[in-house]
Order: structure tokens, then sequence, then C-alpha cells
RNA sequence: GGCCUCGUGGCGGAGUGGUUACGCAGAGGACUGCAAAUCCUUGCACCCCAGUUCGAUUCUGGGCGAGGCCU
């Protein structure tokens, strides 16, 4: 076991049912280190089963945060999550420990590097504006920050709103607050080792469909159940199988194909995840889950 | 056995005598506060044979196949 030296990091990124939490916990043991997560959905307390989050079993062989933290009826967001995890790797640094960040939202990790745009808080009001807004929203952008708009897709409506909160919360374009000093690059200067988990495409998808299987007989379903009448909008709602498994309980669908859609919603992540590496994660060290050895 | 309808890409489903919708799945890509989200691009077909025609997926005939009705 190593004695790890004060400011060093652990990243490990991967596609979803590739083994990342399998090989965070063996690293975990080896090194004396705390698992950190950077998954989206497995931060919210309501999701354990279907969001695949490490089990009891698992959660004893070695420290864990970040993990069902936080309630899905709260928002999350990236930002949150920042400093969150800023706070945690603060913490194992002091120790003596090795924050080993790892979980499959590329966003996360690239907040984590880059640190992320010093934007002003939105109010809620105006955020609530814009994210219901009716009509054009393109058009909306465009008259009151031409530029952004130029960069957006006429149909994208989430980063639209995006930027029409922030120009009109803040009064200034999204671009200039992003164009800016990055603040928060909590690993900048850290000595980080970064990981991508590889698994054949192939035999990802069969995993991920096996997973799936497990997670209905392991009780999905009834971990779906009291979410039935919530807001389908909340980030929570969101999570692969959630939807699906509610519209077979809501007797619209049958259980086998709400099982077979909520494989293509996976299969269809999995995929842009695998883009989001080969795109924003140049660089990485690849290791597959059985034979990392490149692993020190 | 007779009559009728139909046979389009992996699936569903339009349509046309010449420029071959669309949806889903698949593939590729983007990605700075909802990211397991949001968005962009895209390969792939007209059952077989003969005929009509300058040209057939589209028209005619035959074959094969599917479904329905009748006996």
């Amino acid at each position: 076991m190593n004695q790890v030296k004060t400011k060093s990091a652990l990243l490990i990124a991967g596609p979803t049912a590739s083994g990342k939490s399998a090989l965070a916990l063996r690293l975990a043991r080896e090194r004396g280190g705390v698992i950190i997560n950077a998954d989206a959905l497995q931060v919210y307390r309501e999701l354990r089963i279907l969001s695949a989050r490490p089990t009891d079993a698992e959660l004893m062989q070695a420290p864990h945060s970040l993990y069902g933290h936080v309630s899905g009826l709260e928002p999350y967001s990236v930002a949150a999550w920042l400093a969150d995890a800023g706070r945690e790797i603060t913490k194992a640094w002091a120790h003596g420990l090795l924050p080993i960040v790892t979980g499959g939202t590329g966003l996360y990790f690239m907040a984590l590097e880059q640190g992320l745009a010093e934007v002003p808080v939105i109010a809620p009001e105006i955020r609530e504006k814009w994210r219901s807004f009716a009509g054009d929203i393109h058009a909306e952008l465009q008259r009151l920050d031409p530029v952004a708009a130029s960069r957006l897709k006429a149909n994208d409506r989430q980063r639209i709103g995006r930027a029409l909160e922030v120009i009109e919360g803040t009064g200034k374009s999204l671009l200039h607050w992003q164009g800016q000093a990055q603040q928060q690059a909590f690993l900048s200067g850290v000595d980080v080792e970064r990981l991508m988990v590889e698994v054949p495409r192939e035999e990802l998808y069969a995993r991920a469909d096996a997973r799936f299987d497990q997670m209905i007989a392991a009780g999905a379903l009834r971990e779906v159940k009291p979410l039935t009448n919530l807001d389908s909008s909340l980030p929570m709602m969101r999570a692969i199988g959630v939807g699906e498994l509610i519209r077979h309980l809501r007797k619209e669908i049958g259980l086998d194909e709400a099982v077979a859609l909520a494989k293509i919603a996976t299969r269809q992540f999995i995929k842009r995840q695998l883009t989001w590496g080969r795109g924003q994660a140049k660089g990485w060290t690849a290791v597959s889950p059985q034979n990392d050895n490149s692993v020190i």
C-alpha cells in the first residue's frame, strides 16, 4: 500500500457497464483511496438500483462519497457537483488518502479539470421562464444575444434556454462568461492520472443488457413505483429505465417492451459516452477492466 | 379448389413511368450550470421471371409467398 503524495488524484472514466466501479474499488484498496462519484445520476438517493450505485458490500470495502447524497427532488447540476467534488478531494488530501474520481459523466470530468465559467447564479424565475417558454426560443436568443444564437442549433432548446437565462439574468452573454478566466479548476497543478476503461463494444452492450435484467430482478420496479407521479422533467426522472418502467406500471406497455426500450436507451447512451471519450478524453490511458497492467 | 387483397431498406410505413417520403433501430459527430440530458449528420429497399416502354419499384402476364372470404 503506497503512501499517497499530498496532491495527486486518480480519474477513472469509461462507459456505463464497463467495470469502472470494480477497478476503482480495487485501486482504492491497493493505494488507500477514497472513491468519489462522477456520475450525474448516481448522486440521487432514490435511484440505488437503476443508477447502478455500488452495493452495500462494495461500500464497505473502501470509503465512497457523493453516492446517493442528494434528493432527486432538489435541483442539482455540474456546478453543485463540482463544489461537492472539490470539497471531497480536499478532504481526501487532508486525510492522506488518494482521491479516486470515477463515473460516466464526461461533463463532470471536464468541469473538474478545466473549471467552469464563473456565471452568477440565475434567479429561478428567469430560469423557469425560459425552460417553459412556448414560442420560438431561438428567435428570442437571436434578438437578445445574436452571437450566442449563431453558435447553437435552432432545435437545441436546452442550450438555447441556458444562453437566454444567462443573458437575461446577468446582462451579459454566456460567451462573455466563458471567455473569462476559469475558476475552480481544482486539479490544475495536481498530479493527475487519467484512466479510460475500454471494453469492446459488443461485450459492453451484452454486459449492459445483462445488467438491466439484474436490475429488474433486484427490484427496480419497486424502486420506481414511488416516483410514478413525480414531475417527469426532474433530472432524476430521466435516468434510463425510470420512464420505461413507469409506463409499464401505468399499464401502457408490457414489461418485456419496457425492458427492451431501456436496453436500447442504454446502448444509445453508451454510444454517446464513447463519442465523448474519443473527442474529449484524448490522452487518457486506456485500460481494460480485467487486465489493467498499465496501472502501477 | 374458387374469389379478393397484398408483397417496399433490420422493423414499421408512404409513394411515383425517369429526380426513390418519413418514423424507429443501427452508425458517425457535437458537447462549459437539466448531461443517463440536449442536439447534428447518415448508410441501407422496391419478392422472382417475362413482356410493354427510350426507361420500370411504379403498367401487363406468369410464378412464388402472406392474409382474408367462400366452397
